[in-house]
DNA sequence: AGGGGACGCGAACAACCGTTCGTTTGCTTT
DNA sequence: AAAGCAAACGAACGGTTGTTCGCGTCCCCT
């Protein structure tokens, strides 16, 4: 099955370098030595193959907040781990995320709810956590929404400007940004 | 002229709704009640519609914060301003602003070249506002790259949630994701 | 040793793409 | 009324698209 994944992979790449639409099957097969028709002993649509990229993509984000919700208790811990975890996901494979965050749209239509269904799934999750952060009274009574919308922002837009070979590591990164975010929720006094 | 103004609407719409592969010069035709070749009369490629669009949203990034450059001193007013109008700019032409960020990358490698070089210069005037408030004491010291990275991504971000059919006007939602976001980088004490 | 299944080839398919072009239409100007 | 002109038609172009399929070829299992 190795195969499938070497199709995955270089799926990945072109479409978050190209566009969907603007890579052809035969552009895919090349990378890999084959011709066009070849790929359909492995694949069944080139949607589908789009799909596989969303969908672990999806499947990511949604394992990592939880994982964090699992584990931590203190909003604070908590908003600073799911940012954590969410920026480690689009460095950790950044052409996915990529694809994930441009191409969803391409989707069939129930495919599109499908991705809609678990984006708002995940948003609720962050919202949990603000949510949580005002009523303990750590954060300052903000619009939960809109906060979480802004925090969302930040850490969706993290893709288009990311780059692996730069100076700095994910890590770091994230941790400065989620304390600049933090520094606008909390109230006055502690961090 | 009014036809090709006619037919940049409608582009918009599509190349917004669908993409820009994903939307054909008979799917914008027929919009207009026209044949596909005849748009030919008005514009001389694909790409030229695209470059229009791209150009023009461009344009009015860049003049929206040189006004409120020209207009505001004080570090506070020109963050609020700026954030304000580039919201504005957003809202204003939904279609428009969603095909510049998301289709930009279709363009030519010289047109592709021409929006980074743009995007370049508007992100320096931001970094501009950020240094100012952190020279002037007003804001804190943080690093002035990523604090404006991050508030360009909740201004850039705008785009991907906000619907005008929706219940708060987008000034307000501005206003409110600005105050959020100013929290974070003043000094503590007054705002 | 021999049979079977996975894999790849390469030609072919219908559909659609952006774009061109000779012709027709219909309005405006003289 | 005639002439001129921009706009629209509609057929056609060469190329590309996603996908299919019959045919070999190689390796693994018994």
């Amino acid at each position: 099955m190795g195969r499938l994944e070497d199709i995955c992979q270089v799926a990945e790449r072109l479409f978050s370098e190209r566009g969907y639409h603007a890579t052809s099957i035969r552009d895919i097969a090349r990378k890999l030595h084959l011709q066009g028709g070849s790929l359909y002993a492995h694949i069944s649509t080139k949607e589908d193959l789009l799909w596989e990229i969303v969908r672990r993509a999806a499947e990511q984000f949604l394992q990592a907040i939880e994982a964090v919700l699992r584990q931590e208790s203190d909003p604070v811990a908590r908003f600073r781990g799911a940012f954590r975890a969410h920026v480690a996901v689009i460095a950790r494979n950044l052409p996915a995320a990529t694809v994930y965050f441009h191409e969803w749209r391409q989707l069939s239509p129930q495919r599109r709810e499908a991705v809609l269904q678990q984006r708002d799934l995940y948003e609720a999750m962050w919202r949990e956590i603000v949510h949580g952060g005002i009523e303990q009274g750590v954060f300052r009574p903000v619009d939960v929404a809109m906060a979480t919308r802004a925090v969302l922002s930040v850490a969706n837009w993290f893709y288009q400007w990311y780059r692996p070979e730069g100076p700095r590591s994910a890590e770091s990164i994230a941790d400065e940004l989620s304390e600049l975010l933090l520094a606008g929720l909390v109230k006055e006094g502690q961090s």
